[in-house]
DNA sequence: GGGTCCATAATC
DNA sequence: ATTATGGACCCT
């Protein structure tokens, strides 16, 4: 008998909300390992799972069993040690793990397609075409308009890239191919082809011992990689990439979800002289699934990705790297709540693999686990004889007369830096025009009808917005209440700023980066190369210019305001200001100009933003620290947070409640509550919403709580009618 | 008698 | 999540 297998009942994840997973009869003789998908019946309809495990036996009675359908992989599409990793995630966020698993994989994979690279067509320019004015095509629209996409597209267009802008003809295709301006292949899409040719800088004392302390490193080690911007991380990561491909190892690289990180991809497309592919939200499904099987088939050498790409199977892990660690895009923020960062330091430690953390400003959890010698930690200081870390400096704003939002010593020093050729950033977390439109007349305020908030008026779209639902209106001509045409704008948005600069600084120019300004595709790089080149000497933006992006001209940064967050109600607010503030310190100055920043505040006296300016990330971290310690809170204790919403005000309260009454009697004293409490903003979208925070001393004593108390609490009746989600290790209390 | 609309139960 | 079921309620 060839390959019988003993195993004739299978345990299967399947993607429901459901806190368990379901035994099948495996009837065709031959057997399916764990990893493999099979196709099920499930109450009345079909679904596709992942088998957990197979046994010979099963507690349930014939009658109450049912025939897998349909075994889809041949063999385990995930690995055991993926395996092992969705299992302890579901148990550890306290999710159920079928819809762990859907997630961790690509949709198409999900509904039960091969995990097989699919080859595709795709179309270019020929040099022929590239001569061709598709204005002269007036016969042929279909085809000017093939042509002038594809000048734009140096590596060709797929179909699927050519049926989202309802640009994909076939026939208009055929007919350009056989003209000969346009090239027909086929590609594999994803696995970027190896280009090296980028040279590789000498390493200074810092960077050297830090490449050296992972390549010595055999098995897991956790470093954390702590060093401003310019003192050359991703340098250190090339070094560490390059061991690794040089031993025959992967590696799995991180990113936070900004704008896919063009400098960082063009680093190491120039260096490293291995397959890569990158797996973020932009790409089609295809193109998801393509990268996944290389990267499982080990065809790629490198994997970048954002925080999905932590599920990403790897034959051959030698390192895993997580750049800006202390990004909270890191850690999802609905269904599934996990931590990419955690997940892929638990991997580490399971697959015996080094890994590196790396930032400017490490999270305050990553500097204790440092501290406590859970990490290594390797600094990078500033390299010597360059730049020289930017000078914070308080602006006192109290009583102080300003000019649209903008205080007088700013605006000199403006003045100075823009007359001796430099450029000047402002920094100003609000877009829009302004936050509040008020009737002068009678105090009328433009509210949103859907959140307990107010609409924000956007003069250049004519519109009043919400910045938390996304309803948007035009702007009244006249005041609803009491009829008067004297609205004004409350406030300064990012828009109003721009305009207030165009008229105090008329002899430069000033660009507005926000995301109202890069809606269309391509005009963030724009606005950056305009920003870099130098013909801009004015950068304006949110929080989108405080990642990831140089000016070396930028010599003074003005940061327009930061009391906001100082006394935020989530206890990481000040954690947040640091770091945002030193982020966007480091987009200043390069070389030889060191650069100035200048922080508006009304609270030039709070201490730990008085730490942050007079020593330093490092000291304001440890007085974070110490103040995290006082008030028992992570990385000092645990938190899980209970949040529950719906149409009704009473609803999520009343389940919240009943919810605490049960977790009162399952837990002891170590656990306390907070809560229920309405979110910070009760109404949003339409729905209310509350929430019960959970904290304790002892992360084991927690977890312990939750394993009895979640699942039971899904069950509950209550539960059923509200929308409700537990958020292990939150990073935002709100 | 026959519709719809919800709460409730079950899913190997 | 999805699908089925059983009343309550309302209609011609």
């Amino acid at each position: 008998m060839p390959n019988q297998s003993t195993a004739t009942y299978v345990r299967v994840a399947l993607p429901c909300p459901l806190y368990r997973s379901f035994d099948y009869r495996l009837d065709p003789v031959g057997g399916a390992a764990p990893g493999c998908r099979v196709r099920v019946p499930f109450g009345r309809r079909s679904l596709v799972g992942v088998i957990l495990e197979s046994s010979p036996r099963t507690e349930l009675r014939a009658d109450q069993i049912k025939p897998v359908s349909e075994v889809i992989d041949a063999r385990p599409l995930l690995p055991p040690d993926l395996l092992a990793l969705l299992h302890w995630a579901a148990g550890y966020y306290h999710h159920p793990v079928g819809e762990v698993f859907a997630q961790a994989l690509p949709a198409l994979l999900r509904q039960g397609r091969p995990a097989a690279i699919e080859q595709t067509r795709c179309w270019q320019l020929s040099p022929a075409g590239r001569a061709i004015d598709p204005a002269g095509l007036g016969r042929a629209p279909r085809q000017a308009a093939l042509l002038a996409w594809l000048a734009g597209c140096p590596d060709g267009a797929d179909r699927e890239q050519l049926q989202a802008r309802d640009l994909y003809r076939p026939d208009a295709l055929k007919a350009l191919v056989a003209k000969g301006w346009v090239k027909e292949l086929t590609a594999t899409p994803g696995l970027t082809p190896p280009q090296p040719g980028g040279t590789a800088p000498e390493l200074n004392p810092a960077q050297a011992t830090a490449v050296q302390a992972v390549a010595e490193h055999t098995g897991y080690g956790c470093f954390l990689l702590d060093g401003v911007t310019g003192s050359g991380k991703t340098e250190v990561y090339i070094r560490a990439i390059e061991q690794a491909l040089a031993a025959g190892r992967q590696t799995l690289l991180l990113v936070p979800e900004i704008g896919l990180t063009p400098q960082l991809m063009q680093r190491l497309r120039a260096r490293l002289a291995a397959p890569l592919v990158i797996l973020h939200s932009g790409l089609s499904e295809r193109e998801r699934l393509n990268a996944w099987v290389a990267a499982r088939d080990g065809a790629a050498r490198i994997v970048v990705g954002t925080r999905s790409a932590v599920f990403t199977p790897l034959p051959e892990p030698g390192l895993f790297i997580v750049d800006e660690e202390h990004d909270p895009s890191l850690k999802q923020q609905d269904g599934f709540r996990y931590s990419a960062r955690d997940l892929l330091i638990w991997r580490a430690r399971q697959q015996d693999v080094p890994i590196l953390l790396g930032s400017a400003t490490p999270s305050l959890e990553s500097l204790y686990n440092a501290d406590q010698g859970r990490y290594q930690r390797l600094h990078l200081p500033s390299r010597a004889g360059t730049a020289s870390a930017p000078a914070l400096k308080l602006l006192d704003i109290r009583g102080q007369p300003l000019r649209e939002g903008l205080a007088e010593p700013l605006i000199g020093a403006m003045h100075r830096h823009l007359e001796r050729g430099e450029q000047v950033l402002l920094f100003l977390n609000r877009r829009g025009f302004a936050p509040t439109l008020i009737c002068h007349e009678c105090g009328w305020v433009a509210a949103c009808q859907r959140c307990d908030s107010h609409l924000t008026l956007h003069q250049g779209r004519g519109r009043l917005h919400c910045h938390h639902c996304d309803a948007s209106q035009p702007v009244p001509v006249q005041c609803p209440e009491c009829g008067s045409p004297d609205l004004r704008g409350l406030g300064y948005g990012t828009e109003r700023i721009e305009q207030t600069l165009q008229a105090l600084f008329p002899g430069h120019t000033c660009l507005r980066i926000d995301r109202d300004s890069t809606r269309r595709k391509g005009q963030l790089e724009t606005l950056l190369e305009r920003a870099q080149s130098g013909e801009a000497q004015i950068l304006l933006g949110t929080q989108m210019l405080a990642k990831g992006h140089h000016f070396p001209g930028v010599t003074l940064v003005g940061i327009l305001e930061a009391d906001q967050r100082l006394f935020s109600s989530d206890f990481r607010a000040s954690e947040r200001l640091a770091q945002l503030i030193v982020q966007v310190a480091g987009r200043a100055g390069r070389a030889e100009r060191p650069g100035t920043v200048l922080i508006q505040t009304h609270h030039p006296d709070h201490p730990l933003l008085r730490r942050l300016v007079g020593e330093g990330y490092s000291a304001f971290a440890e007085a974070a620290l110490a103040e995290r310690r006082e008030t028992a809170l992570p990385p000092y204790a645990s938190l899980a947070l209970l949040r529950a919403e719906a149409t009704g005000r009473e609803a999520p309260r009343e389940f919240l409640e009943q919810a605490h009454t049960l977790a009162q009697q399952l837990s002891g004293p170590e656990i306390e509550f907070w809560g229920p409490v309405p979110a910070p903003m009760e109404k949003r979208a339409g729905r209310y919403r509350a929430q019960l925070l959970i904290q304790s001393p002892e992360r084991a004593a927690l977890h312990r709580l939750l394993r009895h108390w979640i699942p039971t609490l899904a069950e509950s009746p209550a539960a059923r009618r509200i929308r409700w989600s537990l958020d292990v290790d939150p990073v935002d209390t709100y």
